[in-house]
RNA sequence: UCCUCGAUAGCUCAGCGGUAGAGCGGUCGGCUGUUAACCGAUUGGUCGUAAGUUCGAAUCUUACUCGGGGAGCCA
C-alpha cells in the first residue's frame, strides 16, 4: 500500500517512512544529485523527490525518469529548503514501471494550448489544469449526491434508452440495430422500426424529467443524474452532443419552493467544492479566471435577484445599451439579454420567472393570467442558464390543451396523462447543466475542458 | 447550421511573391538545493489537402478538411 500524495503535502511529517507511486511531472538534474516532481492525480502540487547520486543505480535511473514516466519511489520525508514546498521525499528506493520517451511523449514540461489538449485525450488527464477540473467535477459530483440524500431525495436511474420522441428538447439520436447495409422499408418506403430490436424506434434520451415525474408520483422528492444526449449540430464552448445532466423532481412542491432549492442547491455545491478543493480553486482563480473565487464567496454568500419575465423586459427596455436582437413581451431573451441582467446590472445569480407560454414547453403551469406559465430559469454570470426549471402542469384537462396546442398528440403522452389522472399533485423541478456547473465552478471556457471524454459534431475519438 | 478568424519544426508562433525563422522542447556537455532551474552547443520542416495564377507560391485565387471565437438551438 502506498501513500497518496495530497496526504503527504498536507499532513506529513519529517523523518515519516512512505512510498509513493505516481507519474514523473519534471526532473531537474545537477551534478551529483537531481529533482523529480512526481504526481499521482490526487492534488495539484507535486511532491518533491530528492534523488542522490549515491543511489542504487543512480546513473541509469536518471536517464530514465523522464517526463511521463511510472514509478514508485520509498523514501523518507524531510523538510525542505526549498521555498515552494515545506516537505519534499528524499528517496531511498526507486522503482520505475514504464519510461516515456522525451523524443515521442506529447507533454512536455511547458504550458499547452487547450486546443491541442484535445488532440490527445488519452494524455491530457495528467496536466495541472484538466487534473484540477477533473478532481472539481468529482467534488461537484459528490456534492450533488451529498446534497440531495441528506435531504431525503431519492436518487432515481432513468432510462438512457427511450422510446419518446415528445421530450420537446432538441434532436435525438436514433437506437437501432436493424442492418445498415439493407435497411429494411414499409409499403410506403418507409423505414420498418418494427423489425427493429425493440419493434419501434428508440432513441438516446435527452432528458430523464419525464420519467422523474412518475417516480416523484410515489416516492415525493426524487433527482436524477446521469447522461443526456442531444443530436444537435451545435458548435460552441456550452454545448456537448453527450453530457450529464441534474434533474431533481418534488412532489408537492411549487414555483416558489423550486426556486428555493435551487438556490440552496448552488450554494451547497460551491461551498462543498470550495472545502474539499482549496488548492484547485486557487489554482482556476489564477491561471485560468481570477473572478473564480470572488464568484464562488458571491453564490454563497447573496440571495440570488429574482424578477418576472415582465420585470425583465422592463429592466431591458429601460437599459441604456444597444442591444443586437430587440427586446419585447413575447419574445424570448437572447444570450446578450440575459448576459446584460446576469453580468452588468444585478452581478450575481438571478431567477427569471414566469414566462410567456408559447416560448415554455407543454408541461410548463399555466399561470392564472391564461398568458404565462410557472418556468424558472437562473441565469449566471458568464455562462447564462444554468438552470431551467418549472412547476409543472398537474390539471388533466390543461394539460391535454397544452399539448394539443403545441401540436402533439396526448396518446403518445398517455402514461404521462395518466399521472394527472391518478393521484396528481403540484409539483415542480428543475434541470442543470453538470458540465456547464463545472465550467462556471472553474471559469473553463471551452465545456470540452470539462469532461474526460467529450463527444461533440464530428468529435467522438477515445 | 450561419458569420468570422486561423492551419508553417514535437509545442507556441513570426515570415505574407524571390527558395524556411524564433522561443520553448529534445539531444550532448557544464553546475551540491533546484522548482517555468540556469549556462554553452546542437537537433529539427513535403509551410493542412487538392487544383489554379506566376519565370518563381508558405505568401495570391478557388474548393475541401480540421480547429478557435461569436450566433442560433439549448443544459
Amino acid at each position: 500500500m502506498s501513500n497518496r500524495i495530497i496526504d503527504i503535502l498536507r499532513s506529513g511529517n519529517a523523518d515519516e517512512t512512505v512510498k509513493i507511486q505516481g507519474w514523473v511531472r519534471t526532473k531537474r538534474e545537477s551534478k551529483g544529485f537531481a529533482f523529480m516532481e512526481v504526481s499521482d492525480g490526487s492534488s495539484l502540487d507535486n511532491l518533491q523527490v530528492v534523488l542522490n547520486g549515491d543511489l542504487e543505480g543512480y546513473a541509469d535511473l536518471i536517464k530514465k525518469l523522464n517526463t511521463g514516466a511510472s514509478v514508485s519511489v520509498s523514501g523518507v520525508l524531510v523538510s525542505s529548503h526549498g521555498k515552494k514546498q515545506k516537505i519534499e521525499l528524499q528517496a531511498i528506493a526507486v522503482t520505475i514501471f514504464g519510461e516515456a520517451d522525451p523524443e515521442t511523449y506529447p507533454l512536455q514540461k511547458k504550458r499547452h494550448s487547450f486546443e491541442y489538449l484535445r488532440t490527445i485525450g488519452h494524455l491530457r488527464p495528467r496536466t495541472n489544469t484538466i487534473g484540477a477540473v477533473m478532481r472539481v467535477r468529482n467534488a461537484c459530483a459528490t456534492a450533488i449526491h451529498n446534497f440531495f440524500q441528506e435531504k431525503g431525495f431519492m436518487w432515481i436511474h432513468t432510462p438512457i434508452i427511450t422510446a419518446s420522441d415528445c421530450e420537446g428538447a432538441g434532436e435525438l439520436f436514433t437506437v437501432t440495430n436493424l442492418n445498415l447495409e439493407q435497411i429494411p422499408r414499409t409499403e410506403t418506403n418507409k423505414i420498418d422500426f418494427s423489425q427493429d430490436f425493440f419493434g419501434r424506434q428508440a432513441y438516446l434520451t435527452v432528458s430523464g424529467q419525464l420519467e422523474a415525474e412518475i417516480m416523484a408520483m410515489s416516492f415525493q422528492n426524487v433527482y436524477t443524474f446521469g447522461p443526456t444526449f442531444r443530436a444537435e449540430n451545435s458548435n460552441t464552448s456550452r454545448h456537448l452532443a453527450e453530457f450529464w445532466m441534474v434533474e431533481p423532481e418534488m412532489a408537492f412542491c411549487d414555483i416558489e419552493g423550486d426556486q428555493n432549492l435551487a438556490e440552496e442547491f448552488l450554494k451547497y455545491i460551491f461551498r462543498s467544492v470550495l472545502e474539499n478543493c482549496p488548492e484547485d480553486m486557487e489554482f482556476f482563480n489564477e491561471r485560468i479566471d481570477k473572478t473564480v473565487l470572488e464568484t464562488a464567496n458571491n453564490i454563497i454568500n447573496n440571495s440570488f435577484e429574482r424578477i418576472t419575465y415582465t420585470e425583465a423586459i422592463n429592466l431591458l427596455e429601460k437599459a441604456d445599451q444597444k442591444f443586437e436582437y430587440p427586446v419585447s413581451w413575447g419574445l424570448d431573451l437572447q444570450s446578450e439579454h440575459e448576459r446584460y441582467l446576469a453580468e452588468e446590472l444585478f452581478k450575481k445569480p438571478i431567477i427569471v420567472r414566469d414566462y410567456p407560454k408559447e416560448i415554455k414547453a407543454f408541461y410548463m403551469r399555466l399561470n392564472d393570467d391564461n398568458k404565462t406559465v410557472a418556468a424558472m430559469d437562473v441565469l449566471a454570470p458568464k455562462i447564462g442558464e444554468i438552470i431551467g426549471g418549472s412547476q409543472r402542469e398537474e390539471r388533466l384537462d390543461i394539460l391535454q390543451q397544452r399539448i394539443i396546442e403545441q401540436g402533439m398528440k396526448p396518446e403518445d403522452l398517455w402514461w404521462y396523462l395518466d399521472l394527472r389522472k391518478y393521484g396528481t399533485v403540484p409539483h415542480a423541478g428543475f434541470g442543470l447543466g453538470f458540465e456547464r456547473l463545472v465550467q462556471f465552478m472553474t471559469g473553463m471556457t471551452n465545456i470540452r475542458d470539462v469532461i474526460p471524454f467529450p463527444r461533440t459534431p464530428l468529435n467522438a475519438s477515445l
